[in-house]
DNA sequence: GCTCGATCTGGAATCGATCCCAGGACGATC
DNA sequence: GATCGTCCTGGGATCGATTCCAGATCGAGC
């Protein structure tokens, strides 16, 4: 933004209109194509007037209308965010990135969460359509919102998870990777019941934890059991719940891998509630880290999945994106690091 | 929204262009004027030409350009909203309530944050108004931001924390009555030596803390200890720090009352470095829920300031102020619950 | 003095949607 | 059959900014 900080007189027209390009024109008697020329810098204008046209916008306190400048340029210099839950740190992370890359572009940022809905998540992606926004990043629900995004012409980076690889731009961590590396390490340290507490299996992000922590057994030699695969639900007291189910039965796994940080956070209160002392009685790894994994003691070992540099990414792609719009699709896979804290140990001796 | 689900034909004309309603008044075989009156539900239709409109849109994917329509009503349907850290779960979960009442209504959500500068809040400021929001929901940061939206004529309402009292809408919790009671609670427990560990006191909420904490003692007829009121810095390091001299030195308190969750957090680390355990030698009371704080054992006892609701209300009296835009300022005050956990006991025999 | 090119300016079209207004059609009423 | 009111439609102005284009001005070069 080179525009001068906002003018410190009156913003509105003795009308109480707010000041158009017309009064600004009319106070440094120009047209408005000159007054447009010498602001935007665009075209020819003697240096003389362009710095009257200036000082007369400065002291009305002009401020173009984005509106309307969009709609004579069909362009827009914001773009569109839709992530599923603002209150989960994940997601606001991943916003948080985004809206540090995109202001430093000098665009701004529409957000909306679906609340886990479809429905909402259509209608987000609708309104977006209305805005004219340059661009969309988006965490899917649904296969349908990037199609009919695409349909709209508007360039869609897909975020965290896809449904079909390369079928969208798409900026995700190397979930198999991550998994088979934690999957691994628990292995080695003696554990042979490791449960994967999961959500959702249809998305790359599950699809691909999940072939992870089988490919970990895998290398390792040792047998799969898929009973110890288990869904999880979508919000902590579902996860609670399942996890106190599996932890509070005969034959309880030693180690509990769980697949995000709502899940964790379930497996932690059904840990603290059924008296099972971590990592003593039981090991636990987390994927997605969060705050509280570095307040508890132990601290909770993590794929800190670094949600702002993905964010951040994703805005980086998508301005490659717009610049080439007919370059092939491409998936960005970032490396997700582990901290390792203290709630892993062999298992016990039993 | 009344609009009919998104289309499932074509969203862009044979020759590439997004259609417009130009486009669906030819397929429909009516005028423009027709077109939009069919769609808008506003003025006179013949059923039947209603009816073959909106087909015509239908399969031409028609959406309706946001920017033109807002050009010409003079009126636009988002909001902006201005907060300092999405990381941060306060705003977070402010964000997630405005964007939650606000979609509600049918309004869009422009988000920006500034990282704690003052430029960037301009700047975001200035993009609002160049995008002509309907109104803006902002945690101030500095006075000029509220001034300079409104001599723009944008309805402003300031959440969380104001300047000067009732220049401005406002919608804010119970500052001092939520200090005053925490800081009862552990006088009555017998606490004496009760520190203040605050970041500002210039904005009112950090001086209606303070003034909430002084007339706990007051009222109990205990003489304060200015000493025992130190500041701690914006980030967990800097309040880690602080935190740790606090207790490491000759003659600590017995109870620490943290007025936000960063310093919450940065007494807990502190204590945990210097091996105090809390409650038995050290008490701890925090102003802001965090999730952390329910993880941890024991859990801490905050002020569980409603975020959530606090962004909900705010929408709600921006479009009160909308709708009479004379009516004077109010500052709406929410009083916050008191979440009880096991982070105080009485002080140690010493 | 004339031409040429560079510099500079204003008029008018344009983006997409809305909405005022003039006017046509049609039925009811006297 | 004239009048009136209701229903319905299309033409054209409008919102605010940008941009194309025609034309004016001026200095340099011949």
């Amino acid at each position: 933004m080179e525009a001068a900080a906002p003018g410190t007189r009156g913003a509105v027209t003795a009308a109480g209109r707010r000041a158009t390009i017309k009064d600004v024109a009319e106070a440094a008697d120009v047209s408005r194509s000159t007054a447009s020329r010498a602001l935007t810098g665009r075209g020819y204008v003697a240096p003389a007037v362009r710095e009257r046209v200036r000082r007369a916008a400065q002291t009305l306190g002009y401020v173009p209308d984005a509106m309307a400048r969009n709609l004579r340029q069909q362009v827009s210099r914001s773009i569109g965010v839709l992530v599923s839950d603002l209150r989960n740190s994940f997601y606001a992370d991943l916003a948080s990135g985004v809206s540090a890359q995109s202001r430093r572009r000098g665009y701004a940022m529409m957000l909306a969460d679906d609340a886990g809905s479809v429905e909402a998540e259509l209608e987000a992606a609708e309104t977006f359509v209305a805005l004219r926004v340059a661009g969309v990043i988006l965490t899917p629900l649904s296969a349908e919102v990037t199609e009919y995004l695409g349909r709209h012409r508007i360039p869609v980076i897909e975020v965290d998870r896809q449904f079909a690889e390369g079928a969208c731009d798409a900026v995700v961590v190397d979930n198999k990777a991550a998994a088979e590396r934690v999957t691994t390490g628990l292995l080695q340290q003696g554990h042979r019941r490791v449960a994967l507490l999961i959500d959702e299996m249809d998305w790359t992000t599950g699809r691909d934890r999940l072939v992870g922590y089988r490919s970990a057994f895998l290398a390792a030699g040792l047998p799969l059991d898929d009973a110890l695969v288990v869904r999880g639900g979508w919000d902590v007291g579902a996860a609670t719940g399942v996890a106190r189910d599996l932890l509070g039965g005969p034959d309880r796994p030693t180690a509990v891998f769980a697949a995000n940080n709502v899940l964790a956070e379930g497996v932690w209160r059904a840990a603290q509630a059924l008296g099972l002392r971590v990592p003593d009685d039981l090991s636990l790894v987390s994927f997605d880290d969060a705050p509280w994994m570095t307040m508890v003691t132990p601290g909770v070992t993590a794929v800190a999945q670094d949600a702002v540099a993905l964010g951040e990414a994703a805005v980086g792609q998508m301005f490659e994106r717009i610049e080439s719009p007919d370059s092939p699709k491409r998936t960005v896979m970032l490396s997700a690091a582990i901290a390792q804290r203290g709630s892993t140990a062999a298992p016990p001796a039993a």
